[in-house]
DNA sequence: CCATAATGTGAACGTTGTTAACATTAACAT
DNA sequence: ATGTTAATGTTAACAACGTTCACATTATGG
């Protein structure tokens, strides 16, 4: 169990010391925040169960927020190949609908990975937002939700009002999601996500 | 500055050694989490700032979160005394316009006090939300806002329609706030908060 | 006025993020 | 193939943190 199988026996890879440590500190970071929650999330930890030195970490991360980004670019990933499943299993419904399973895998996400989610979008930390693999694919998912929100919108409305309707509609979804997961209210005032989804609708400024 | 003034020639009360070190600490607490956020908060820092040892603090709060849970209670109360100006500021406004200067009055105080909002609404740690001060003044905060959206609903919807709406209401607020806190799309996507809160109008569920 | 509970202190422990000096290994030019 | 160099990893140390313990001091009430 502890014996540093030094042999290529293994079918990886392993190309150099580690094989790829930046991703195996990843899988791990992510697969400790999904069991332990964010907060309890340790750098040395993380080098402990990839069986590395703390300092090896260093050598692919500036420091612990760049792990954190790089761990959180993984959680937009998926939830950005959550997004694509749901438009494709919603692609004969209308444009209203289509934005209905997007908030409905959103908040989906959510609640199953509450760690990464909170990682994801409670970030505002200093180097966050700085790092490219998170800034694109966090880029993509704005996108798709801004495509669908447009689409779900009268045809005549200006991209002003488009952009407020998009940021509405995310807002109401992600304060719902935020509101659940920090467990904010108690659960029997917790309407389900469909009864708030039905708010969810596009409408000319006053 | 430094000299530990123990005479009693300064107005205060000062009952005990200190004279209310749980106050003194609260109150450090937040104005440093004003300062620098919420993430650089110390026990240490603000024993340190009391003129305090550590140890003290125990004498006061069973751990750090139970101090930070006692400045989120500190927090709830300003914004319930923010709420109250605000309904009373728009008290000839009927119930929509009065739901949205809650609105407003609830995106302002996260915009200016982003440090204590996290640690108001970003709690979700052990130990939090079993804290008297906190629950109750967190219980009026969303009573308030309960029966303000109550108001602004037709008569003869159900209960059930209204706490749904209630929660699609602050789930708007809060998430807009929230995206725009963290800084979660660039600022010239960002649409200001009178063009959310036009989204924010009460609805019969399909 | 004294016993006792309340309040504050200093030193210590284990853990954390981070850095520096050093060791090893892979890659490449010759 | 071999030796140089850059990439990668290790150990040891640092300061800061939350927390606890044994002890000191002070206020309060019988």
């Amino acid at each position: 169990m502890k014996a540093p199988e030094k042999s290529t026996s293994k079918g990886a890879v392993r190309a150099y010391h580690h094989g790829d440590l930046a991703a195996a500190l990843i899988d791990e970071g992510v697969r400790a925040i999904e069991e332990s929650g964010l907060e309890a999330l340790s750098l040395r930890a993380v080098a402990r169960q990839t069986e590395v030195s703390a300092a090896a970490v260093y050598r692919h991360f500036a420091d612990k927020d760049a792990l954190l980004a790089a761990i959180a670019g993984r959680g937009f990933t998926e939830i950005n190949r959550a997004f694509e499943a749901a438009l494709e299993g919603a692609k004969r419904r209308n444009a209203l609908g289509r934005l209905r399973a997007l908030g409905q895998t959103y908040i989906a996400f959510a609640l199953t990975h509450p760690g990464l989610y909170r990682l994801m979008f409670g970030a505002a930390r200093p180097g966050f937002g700085r790092h490219d693999a998170l800034e694109s694919e966090a880029a993509k998912a704005w996108q798709i939700l801004g495509e669908t929100v447009a689409a779900a919108f009268p045809a005549q409305s200006t991209a002003r009002a488009i952009k407020a309707a998009t940021v509405a509609a995310w807002s109401l979804v992600h304060g719902y999601a935020v509101l659940r997961l920090e467990g904010q209210l108690p659960p029997e005032d917790m309407p389900d996500a469909d009864s708030v989804l039905a708010n969810l609708v596009p409408r000319e400024p006053d």
